[in-house]
DNA sequence: GCCGTTTTCGGCCCGACTGTTTTCAGTCG
C-alpha cells in the first residue's frame, strides 16, 4: 500500500467523522495525518517492515500509528469498516460539492435518504430538497448547477492552462485606474502543479468600483457572490476566481493569507500566538479580546501587516518564497535563517531534451539552435525518438548517422552555442535499450525513458528501469514516472529503489516541465535529493515556442527545494560534459 | 486524536458571504 493510498484512507476516516458530527480536532487529527503520510518522502510501509517508530513523524500518534501499521499490513481498516457500516461511503461524494458540507448531506440523508449524487440529482429536481427546514429554492438551485460543474470539470486544472486564463484577466483588472496592487495568491502563487481556483487580491482606493469592474470581465460566465470585500466568479472555462480587495495597510498580511498553504498558516498563526500575536489577513495584532463572529477584526493594537516580509519578521522568520509555503519545513528553516537559495531561472544554462522534425518535433535543427542561442543558453541537446516509437518516426541507426551529419554542418555554422548530440533512447520492455550499443557511445547525452507498457506489473517495471539505468552509456532518466497531468496516472513502481540506482550510476533524473507532465512532480523532487540525486530540468520542446516552458520545471525544481548546484544544466558546459562522461 | 522551551490537561487559525434566517448556521478558503 502506497502512502497515498493511506492517506485517501485517513482521509475517508475524517469525512465519515465529520458527518457523524464528531469531535472537529478528531477530525482534523486524522486529516493532519494524512497529510503527513501523503507527502513522507519514502513509503511508510518499508518503515513499518523496518520496525521504525511512526510516531516520531509529525501528527502521529499512537493511534495513527496502530491504524497505519493495520493499512500496511492487511491493506484494510477496521475503524473505517465500522464507520462505513454506520454511514454510506457514497456520501463523502457529495461533501465535495461546493455548498454542501457535512452537515447539510448529513441531513439530506437522514431526512430524504439520499445517498448518491444521481439521488440528490433527482431529490432536487423534484424539489424535495427545498421543502426542508433551513433549505430553501436557491440552495436547491446551487445544488443542481454544483452537479452539472462537477460532471463538467472533475479535478483540478493544470497550472499552464491556469495561466492562459489568469494573466489576461490580471492584465484587465490592472488596467483599472483605482487597482493599486494586484497579485494571485492561492496555490498558483506556490506555483502547483494543478490549482483548483484562483484567489486574486487588490488594493485598491474604491473597492466598489473595482468589484464591479471584476463581474463585468467579459469571460465571466457566472458571478457566485459579490460583497464589499469578496466575490466570486466562474469564467467560461469552468475555472473559479476569487477577487478580494484589501486596504493597503493589510496587503502583506493579506498575501501571506491567501497564499497559503493552509498547513502553513495554521503553523504561522500558532507560532504568532506563542508570541501573544494574532495574524489575521487584515494584520497581525497584539492583545484585544479574539474577534467573535461579528466583531471588528480591528480589535488591539495592529502591528504591522502592509509587506510580507514584515508579517513573516513579526514572528521572527525570514521570508519564505511561496512555492515553499507546504509546512515541509521551511518554518523551521526561516527561523533558523538556514532557507535554501533556491534555482531561478536565469541560473539555467542550457535546455537538454527536444525533438525536431528529424522525429515528432516541428522544426528544423538550426531552428531550434537558434532559438536556444537567442534565449541566451550555453548549451542545448537534440534528442529525438528512437525507432520503438515509429509513431513519432523515430529514428534507427541509419536515420542516426544522417541526422549527425546534418547536426555537424549546422554546429559548423554556429559557434554561438554548443550543440550536444543527444537521443531520448526508449526503454524496451525487457530493460533493453531501442539503440545499439556503438551508437548510444557515440552519442554526448543518452536520455532513457518509457514509452509502452505503462501497466506492466510493479516489480516487473522496476526492474525494466533499473535495467535501463544501469547501462553504462545512460546519463538522464526522462520523465520519470510517465505521469500525464489529469490524463494518465504515474506508472506504479518502486521509484526510491531507482532514484538510488540512478544515484549510484550517475544518473540524472529528470524534471520534465512541459505542464502536461512536470515530472518527477514536487514530492519526488525532494525524494530524489534525500537519496542524492542530480537532476535536468528539460522543456521536452517539440517546437520553439516550447522552449519557454522552462520556468514551469524550475518552479517545481523550486517546490523541490532545489538549488543550482543540484542541477545539471544549471552547470557550465566543461562541468557538464564531464559529468556526461561519467569518469570513463 | 495530537501535542508540550508556559502545559501530560486543555487547548487546537480566522473571517466573509449566502440563505434562510428574527439572531445565525453552514460552508468555504
Amino acid at each position: 500500500m502506497e502512502n497515498i493510498e493511506i492517506a485517501g484512507v485517513l482521509t475517508d476516516v475524517a469525512d465519515l467523522l465529520e458527518l457523524q458530527g464528531a469531535n472537529p480536532f478528531r477530525i482534523r487529527a486524522y486529516r493532519n495525518a494524512a497529510q503527513t503520510v501523503e507527502e513522507h518522502g519514502t513509503p511508510l510501509r518499508k518503515l513499518v517492515d523496518g520496525g521504525a517508530d511512526l510516531t516520531d513523524l509529525p501528527g502521529i500518534g499512537k493511534d495513527m500509528a496502530q491504524h497505519i501499521g493495520e493499512l500496511v499490513k492487511s491493506g484494510r481498516l477496521t475503524l473505517l469498516s465500522r464507520l462505513a457500516e454506520e454511514i454510506p461511503l457514497s456520501l463523502i461524494e457529495l461533501t465535495r460539492l461546493p455548498g454542501l458540507g457535512a452537515k447539510r448531506t448529513r441531513r439530506l440523508w437522514t431526512e430524504l435518504g439520499v445517498e448518491t449524487i444521481a439521488e440528490l440529482e433527482s431529490a432536487a429536481k423534484e424539489s424535495r430538497i427545498e421543502a426542508l427546514a433551513g433549505f430553501g429554492k436557491k440552495t436547491q438551485d446551487k445544488i443542481l448547477v454544483a452537479i452539472d460543474r462537477y460532471r463538467h470539470r472533475q479535478g483540478r486544472m493544470k497550472l499552464g492552462d491556469a495561466d492562459q486564463h489568469v494573466q489576461p484577466l490580471v492584465e484587465y483588472m490592472r488596467g483599472h485606474e483605482t487597482v493599486r496592487e494586484i497579485e494571485v495568491a492561492g496555490s498558483y502563487r506556490r506555483r502547483k502543479d494543478t490549482v483548483g481556483d484562483i484567489d486574486l487580491l487588490v488594493v485598491a482606493v474604491e473597492p466598489g468600483a473595482v468589484t464591479e469592474h471584476f463581474v463585468a470581465y467579459p469571460d465571466v460566465r457566472k458571478v457566485q457572490s459579490s460583497g464589499a470585500t469578496r466575490s466570486s466568479v466562474i469564467l467560461s472555462s469552468g475555472l473559479q476566481v476569487d477577487l478580494r480587495i484589501v486596504r493597503p495597510e493589510s496587503y502583506g498580511a493579506a498575501l501571506v493569507y491567501f497564499t497559503g498553504s493552509k498547513e502553513h498558516n495554521v503553523k504561522l498563526r500558532t507560532r504568532a500566538v506563542r508570541r501573544g500575536l494574532r495574524i489575521s489577513e487584515y494584520g497581525v495584532f497584539r492583545g484585544g479580546e479574539e474577534p467573535d463572529d461579528n466583531d471588528d477584526p480591528w480589535v488591539g493594537e495592529f502591528v504591522t501587516g502592509s509587506n510580507e516580509a514584515e508579517v513573516y519578521g513579526v514572528v521572527e522568520l525570514d521570508w519564505i518564497p511561496p512555492e515553499l509555503r507546504e509546512n515541509r519545513g521551511e518554518i523551521e528553516a526561516a527561523e533558523r535563517h538556514v532557507l535554501p537559495p533556491l534555482l531561478v531561472l536565469g541560473d539555467i544554462r542550457g535546455d537538454l531534451q527536444m525533438h525536431s522534425a528529424w522525429s515528432d518535433g516541428k522544426e528544423t535543427i538550426e531552428t531550434m539552435l537558434e532559438a536556444c542561442a537567442a534565449r541566451g543558453y550555453e548549451y542545448f541537446a537534440i534528442t529525438d525518438h528512437s525507432k520503438a516509437l515509429a509513431m513519432t518516426g523515430g529514428l534507427d541507426t541509419a536515420k542516426l548517422r544522417e541526422q549527425w551529419v546534418e547536426m555537424a554542418e549546422v554546429a559548423d555554422r554556429h559557434s554561438e552555442i554548443r550543440l550536444l548530440r543527444g537521443m531520448e533512447v526508449d526503454i524496451l520492455v525487457d530493460g533493453r535499450l531501442d539503440l545499439e550499443d556503438e551508437m548510444l557511445a557515440e552519442l554526448d547525452i543518452v536520455l532513457v525513458s518509457v514509452h509502452s507498457r505503462f501497466d506492466l506489473d510493479p516489480a516487473e517495471q522496476t526492474e525494466r528501469i533499473l535495467k535501463a539505468i544501469q547501462h553504462p552509456q545512460v546519463n538522464v532518466l526522462a520523465h520519470p514516472t510517465g505521469r500525464q497531468i489529469n490524463r494518465r496516472d504515474p506508472m506504479q513502481f518502486d521509484l526510491d529503489a531507482v532514484l538510488q540506482c540512478a544515484k549510484d550510476n550517475g544518473v540524472a533524473v529528470e524534471i520534465n516541465a512541459h505542464p502536461d507532465r512536470l515530472d518527477l512532480n514536487d514530492v519526488h523532487v525532494i525524494q530524489a535529493r534525500e537519496h542524492g540525486c542530480s537532476f535536468v530540468i528539460s522543456t521536452d520542446a517539440h517546437r520553439v515556442s516550447d522552449l519557454d516552458l522552462m520556468r514551469y520545471g524550475v518552479e517545481q525544481a523550486r517546490r523541490g527545494w532545489l538549488e543550482k548546484q543540484h542541477v545539471w544544466n544549471a552547470l557550465p558546459y566543461e562541468i557538464l560534459t564531464r559529468l556526461l562522461e561519467k569518469g570513463l
